[in-house]
Order: structure tokens, then C-alpha cells, then sequence
DNA sequence: GTCAAATATATTGCGCACAATTTAGTTGCT
DNA sequence: AGCAACTAAATTGTGCGCAATATATTTGAC
């Protein structure tokens, strides 16, 4: 390992956090074209998502699933609401907490959003085993930083 | 390899890509106690990176290596012009072009930079062999995403 | 039962990120 | 020289992402 000066201690394209920062940017925007015609961005399809598989969840529930706070998730699961995807209703037991219920339009959109998820998979020029140890990084960087 | 069921294709939990967008996230989160102290965001930071090294470029060039269009960087760039960080200067040779060079007080945050870069280095619960492998992954994906 | 602390959601304000469009300046063809 | 094609920035509009704050409801200690 070289002693490095100020100039490469800097530089942006050596730094992991600015590639991975860049790399989330890109499959974001690689996402916009297929998501199109689902008329979906694609944190509103990450919540989609977490509705298939967990249908009638409260919005805390929602907000710890996506790692997203109350900010950003509120806006974004009225612009689902007002889509007629899904419908917001106070918890009966707790009227503090909102439920999630999907509409027939919100399920029938999810064989839909299968073709999508194919469509991107042939997109990504990684192997099945980069994609997992990509994932695994991911996912061991994000958990320390978030209780750290 | 099994077969998957609908329900366990379209999980969140088990998406390279959704672990790659929370994890920037949580990264420009955990950056920005950090940067605080220097009055930047995240992709700021990364501008005045890029003019630390190599200072009087364009404002095109400057969305090449930041991987930005100008809907992003111009108002970036005014914000730190606003804050006298840098200068925005329209080229003599090319009117079109708008040249960004640093001011005194913007190289002088170079080094307050380095602490950061430092304090945040502490923070990465990765080796810095794992943190080179998440690098080469995320630089791979980027490229391919962004001239498929 | 009262009231303070805790909890769930919503709101506000700012700064990206980017597609689409506009404006201004340059180049190249004839 | 005239003009179309190209290029560099800037502008516009939408949707995050999140810190800070506000509002409403519930819980728990007494």
C-alpha cells in the first residue's frame, strides 16, 4: 500500500461511496424507462412490492420495510392512493395508525410488475453470484451505518 | 437453483437493487452529521472534489465526472457559488461554455475535507478489500446501465 | 381519573435527480 | 454570407429523501 498525498486521498473516482452513490443513481434511472408504463417510479414500485407481500400493513410498518421515514413515505403512498392502487384507512384499534389495504387495480398491477422485474434482470451485465455478493455488501454497509 | 414463486420473486428483501439504493441512501445520510460542520451536502461535496482536482473546468465536464446532467448541477453549482466557494465564469474562447474555479476560501476547505474523509473511512464497517470489491461491482454496473 | 411521556402520522422546507424544453452561442456546409 | 445542425447551460416541473416540527392518539405512573 503507497503513501498517498492530499490530491489521491480526494479523488473522486477512487472513493467506493461516490461509485456507490453513482450505481444507485443509474439503476434508478435504468428502472424510469421500464416502470413507465406501469406509471410507477421506483420507490412507488418498492412499495408496491412490500404491498404484494404484505397486504393491510400499517405506514410505520411500510416505513421500516423501505428504510424510509415518515417524510417521504406519507407523500409518496397518497400519490398511490390518488393512482387508485391502494387505500389509506385509520386502524380501528389504534386510531393513530393508518392501514394499507391494496385495490383490485393494485393487485392485478403485480403479474404486470413480474415482466418488469425479468426486463430488468437481462439488463444488469452482473452474474448471479456478483448480484448476491453486491447485495450482501449493500446490506452489511447499510445495516452498520444505520445503528451505528 | 428452485423454482420461485411469485411472492418470492418480487420481495423487496431479496432485490440486489433494492439493497443498493438503501444503502446510498444510508451512506449520503451518515455523510451529512459529517459534512455539517463544512456546510455541504453530500453531492456538493463531491463537486468541490472534483474542482480540488482539477480546478477551472467546465460546467459540462464537471457533469461528466459527477455523472449529472446540467437540471442537477447548475442549481448545485449556484449554491456553492452563492456560498463563495467557487467562481462561474463563461469562457472567452467558447461563450457557450461556463468555466468553475475555486476561491480562496473554497481550496481552503480542502483540508477540513480530509478530516471528514477520514471520520467517515472510521465509520465503513467494511475491509478495505470489501470496500474495493463493492467499488468495482457498483463501477461495473454503472457503466453497463449507462451505455446499454 | 390526570397528565406526562411515548407513539404514529402528517407537514414544512430544502436540496437533489432527471426528463423535457428553452436559450444562446458555435460550427460546418454550400 | 446565410442557415441548418449541433452544442453548452439554464429552466421548468415532478417526485423523492430527510431533518425538524406539529398534531393527534395511546399508554403508563401516580
Amino acid at each position: 500500500m503507497s503513501q498517498m498525498n492530499n490530491d489521491d486521498a480526494l479523488c473522486l473516482e477512487k472513493q467506493s461511496c461516490f461509485s456507490l452513490y453513482s450505481a444507485a443513481n443509474a439503476m434508478v434511472r435504468s428502472y424510469r424507462t421500464a416502470l413507465l408504463e406501469l406509471d410507477l417510479t421506483y420507490p412507488q414500485y418498492l412499495a408496491m412490492m412490500v404491498l404484494w407481500s404484505e397486504d393491510g400493513l400499517s405506514v410505520k410498518r411500510m416505513g421500516e420495510r423501505l428504510h424510509m421515514d415518515s417524510g417521504t413515505t406519507t407523500p409518496l403512498l397518497k400519490r398511490l392512493e390518488a393512482k387508485g392502487l391502494l387505500q389509506r384507512v385509520r386502524c380501528k384499534q389504534d386510531e393513530r395508525s393508518c392501514l394499507l389495504q391494496l385495490t383490485d387495480e393494485g393487485l392485478a398491477l403485480k403479474e404486470r410488475a413480474l415482466e418488469v422485474k425479468k426486463a430488468m434482470a437481462c439488463k444488469a451485465p452482473l452474474t448471479e453470484e456478483e448480484l448476491e455478493q453486491l447485495k450482501s455488501l449493500c446490506d452489511k454497509l447499510r445495516v452498520h451505518l444505520c445503528d451505528q
